[in-house]
RNA sequence: GGUCGAGUAGCUCAGCUGGAUAGAGCAUCUGCCUUCUAAGCAGACGGUCACAGGUUCGAAUCCUGUCUCGAUCACCA
């Protein structure tokens, strides 16, 4: 709630004293912002307090309105629809508001006082592969939450799990060493995680050329796909390398290298950075250690083969396997591991895992062993799912080679930006060098707002063509808008010393603007606390759209004659434009001072 | 089958702690560049908020049931 907000409840809650003599607590006060067809800035709804005034809803409306008016200075006049008290908000607020926020360049955010600490993880790649489409959402929302965790005071941790070890990456080495000829990066100018990531298409079809053969021969689907050369050679490549086996150490760290070295370009490209990196092959040991302590007690049974599971029919699950017969671990047990090294490292308030939403269950049971195991912090665990990203032909299948590679859509979306903008004939003025940084800038926003724009836990629908859109609610568009912005202010500057703001002579159109500036710091805390980037894209895009309405239906700001006028209405668009740049900023997108 | 999530305009999405006539963009039409960048603005068209009950002054929003789609329930990660 905005401290306007909390002022017109305060008053109001008198009000009802005086007029009514009942004690309503602030909760009971709905107090919303007024539908754009009535005039006024907030709305009593009067419903629910009816059975204390005994009188009708219009009754009460006037009446309250009338000793509202009395009792603040705030409210200038009110109307009554039916059940709604509409109060208008004195345009000397607004104007006040706006010069108070004048040199406050990073409005509505939390100061950075000690509000605790956070982690987030996301991207969490294999390395067998490059990364694609699905990826691309994971970073953009982990990142952006980390942002806006922290624009609302926290500390944040970035970190991500790389899956660096197992069965998909032998395949992948194997298949290198078998059919490779000892290509490298280097040989090839293909990005290494692109070479590897061949190399694990290369495994899958050798394998399945291999069952078909051995099915031929007589062997059923089943045993053949146990039974295929390929796959046990690939398991005995993992037992290898689980005994240290230096050949296979070697070659993992070779080829792993070649793909952080692909990975890094990748990031850099999405403008994502990380504060701290696990490597699985490195804690995958963890949580077995942590299983067997608790072996003993009521939590925890081993069945007759060895294997140790959790039995979770009291929350209303199912039992849940953490130690192997043969000892060793799994997803499960490694997660715990991580999960208590991280609270040893870090002690953090909340550990945000962005991880998709096909994983629910897992992070759902993850969260309830730890608590049971008797780890406070572990009610700090929080999955933040995310729903897949579908393509208009259907779902992302690697093997099927319809998966979208992220570095592939990224160059595609830059090359699109550069198009439609050399089709405008506008840039003229920018050196070449500047026009390419500015396509990147253009392509990777609509890219990234594309995406973050949609509500983290829906599914989403991607088509390649109609991403590229640079009209309507897209980056692009808030981008253009901060580019207009800048160009006014480059024309006219604007002055530190305002004059007295002539509050008569703002019309309806500077209000409306000063109005969303001013939601800025809720909207903000609500995206902090529902963890979703998607509240701040439209709420900017909201922005931009009252700021182009503010624009058109304004006479030329860098002519107007009155210059405390004039100064006023520039500094509506210097705080629009540092709101844009700030807003967008929360996203991981950048805004362009010309376009 | 159990569990979780989703279903809103032709399409992509907002709105969901119950409030007024359910909002944007795209697409399709109509206006507006001698006026700060037309990647813009204004307007028209477009809805049984999956369906059926219930709760109440009031339901897209809450409850119950049904249907459809997705995910998940591995000694995979």
């Amino acid at each position: 709630m905005s401290p306007l907000e909390q002022q017109i409840t305060q008053t109001i809650e008198t009000s009802l004293a005086q007029l009514f003599d009942v004690k309503i607590s602030a909760n009971q006060i709905q107090l919303q912002a007024t539908r754009k067809d009535f005039e006024g800035d907030l709305t009593l709804v009067v419903f629910p307090l009816l059975r204390f005034t005994k009188k009708s809803p219009e009754q009460t409306a006037q009446l309250i309105g009338e000793r509202l008016l009395e009792n603040s200075e705030l409210i200038e006049a009110f109307n009554v629809v039916k059940g709604f008290l509409n109060l208008v908000i004195s345009p000397a607020y607004w104007a006040n508001f706006l010069l108070e926020i004048k040199g406050d360049s990073k409005f509505g955010y939390a100061l950075a006082n000690s509000k605790g600490k956070d982690m987030v993880e996301y991207s969490s790649p294999n390395t067998n592969k490059p990364l694609h489409l699905g990826h691309l959402r994971n970073n953009f929302l982990g990142n952006a939450v980390a942002r806006i965790l922290e624009a609302n005071g926290k500390e944040v941790v970035k970190v991500q799990i790389i899956n660096d070890r197992g069965i998909h990456i032998c395949k992948s080495m194997l298949a290198w060493q078998k059919f490779g000829n000892e290509e490298t990066p280097y040989s090839t100018g293909l990005k290494g995680d692109k070479l590897v990531g061949n190399y694990y298409v290369k495994f899958d079809q050798e394998y399945k050329k291999e069952i078909e053969l051995l099915k031929a021969a007589g062997l059923e689907e089943e045993k053949a796909k146990k039974e295929a050369p390929l796959m046990l050679e690939a398991q005995e490549m993992l037992r290898k390398w689980e005994n240290n086996d230096p050949e296979v150490r070697a070659l993992w760290s070779k080829m792993n290298q070649w793909v952080y070295d692909g990975f890094a370009t990748t990031y850099e490209t999405m403008g994502v950075t990380f504060d701290k990196l696990y490597y699985e092959s490195e804690t995958y040991l963890l949580g077995k250690e942590q299983v067997l302590k608790h072996e003993t007690s009521d939590l925890l049974y081993r069945k007759e083969d060895g294997s140790i599971w959790i039995n979770l029919e009291s929350e209303g699950l199912d039992s849940k396997l953490l130690l192997r017969s043969d000892g060793t671990s799994v997803y499960m047990t490694q997660d715990i591991g991580t999960a208590i090294v991280r609270e040893e490292e870090f002690h953090c308030d909340n550990y945000y895992y962005v991880v998709g939403n096909e994983q629910d269950y897992h992070f759902n049971v993850l969260a309830i062993i730890l608590q049971k195991m008797g780890y406070d912090w572990a009610k700090g665990i929080q999955h933040l799912s995310y729903g897949m990203v579908d393509l208009p032909s259907g779902k992302m299948k690697s093997r099927e080679g319809t998966v979208v590679d992220a570095d592939d859509l990224m160059e595609e979306m830059r090359l699109t930006a550069k198009e439609t903008s050399m089709e405008l004939g506008k840039l003229s003025e920018l050196t070449e060098e500047e026009q390419e940084k500015l396509f990147k800038m253009i392509g990777l926003g609509a890219l990234k707002y594309f995406i973050l724009k949609v509500d983290p836990k829906k599914r989403m629908l991607f088509d390649p063509k109609e991403s590229v859109d640079f009209n309507g609610n897209t980056g692009p568009f808030i981008q253009y808008a901060h580019a207009r912005i800048q160009s006014i202010l480059k024309r006219v500057a604007l002055k530190n010393e305002l004059k007295d703001v002539p509050v008569d002579l703002l019309g309806q159109e500077d209000l409306e603007t000063i109005k969303k500036i001013h939601d800025f710091p809720s909207i903000l805390e609500e995206a902090g606390a529902t963890k979703s980037p998607a509240i701040i894209a439209n709420y900017i895009y909201d922005l931009v759209k009252t700021f182009n309405h503010f624009y058109q239906n304004t006479p030329p700001i860098v002519r107007e004659e009155n210059e405390a006028l004039q100064q006023f209405r520039l500094l509506i668009c210097a705080k629009t434009g540092e709101l844009i740049k700030n807003g967008m900023d929360l996203l991981g997108i950048e805004v362009p001072e010309q376009m």
